[in-house]
DNA sequence: GTATAATATAGACAAGTGCGAATATACTCA
DNA sequence: TGAGTATATTCGCACTTGTCTATATTATAC
């Protein structure tokens, strides 16, 4: 895969302050979906269409114990997420090859 | 502010494949947008719309010169993007308060 | 089994997003 | 000034997203 669609989904899940919030409150361990729920007004199910896009995106594990749910972090998943990012916003390790420069640059290193 | 909104743009910033391979490409060093335009098959105006998300969200900057607009990676922004994920990520230096565990951690408890 | 509780799914709706065509703006050069 | 070039804005359209209400599913307890 090389359109970086699977990474989007990580930006995707973060891209909403209520999931961002949710994560923050899953960093200090795991929580049950009713506790998340307390914390927000937010319907019940608007919580799990969250918590199911967080999950999605591989950010968040669930964990079934009868009828409740836990959710967690998923810490490796954020550490890719942090390497991806690190890699796209730096030259560290890449060809860089020199994009065609002939509409534009061409012409500023001309007018010098 | 406390909502996480200005953090959300940077992941909405993100949160698109084609707008996640610009930041690549900028990586490298200044592009104007011709030489941006040349690489994907967007039109003109849909790059323009993408390139005004990520200036919006801070994490590139754009720069004019004469006709033509250059830009880049602000690279403080994304050392702000990386911390502000370590910070929602990890419970370090959290106070960690123990959300209200009634609903279902006690039982839990309790069926031990 | 039936009632209750926790969570998920379906459907509807307003708002937001990605896209291109057409147009406007801003700059350069003759 | 007027033509040409680079980029931005406007507008319309299809699609997605965040939210709710209503309902379904799944598990527990009597």
């Amino acid at each position: 895969m090389n359109d970086h669609a699977e990474q989007s989904l990580f930006f995707k899940a973060l891209s909403d302050p209520n999931r961002i919030m949710i994560v923050d409150m899953l960093s200090c361990g795991e929580l049950c979906a009713c506790t998340i729920l307390e914390a927000f007004s937010l319907s019940q199910p608007t919580l799990s269409h969250h918590m199911k896009i967080l999950c999605r995106s591989g950010l968040v594990i669930p964990r079934r114990d009868g009828k409740w749910t836990h959710y967690s972090l998923n810490r490796e998943k954020f550490s890719e997420l942090i390497s991806f990012i690190n890699y796209i916003s730096t030259g560290a390790g890449k060809e860089c090859i020199h994009f065609d420069t002939k509409c534009c640059d061409a012409n500023v290193l001309s007018q010098k």
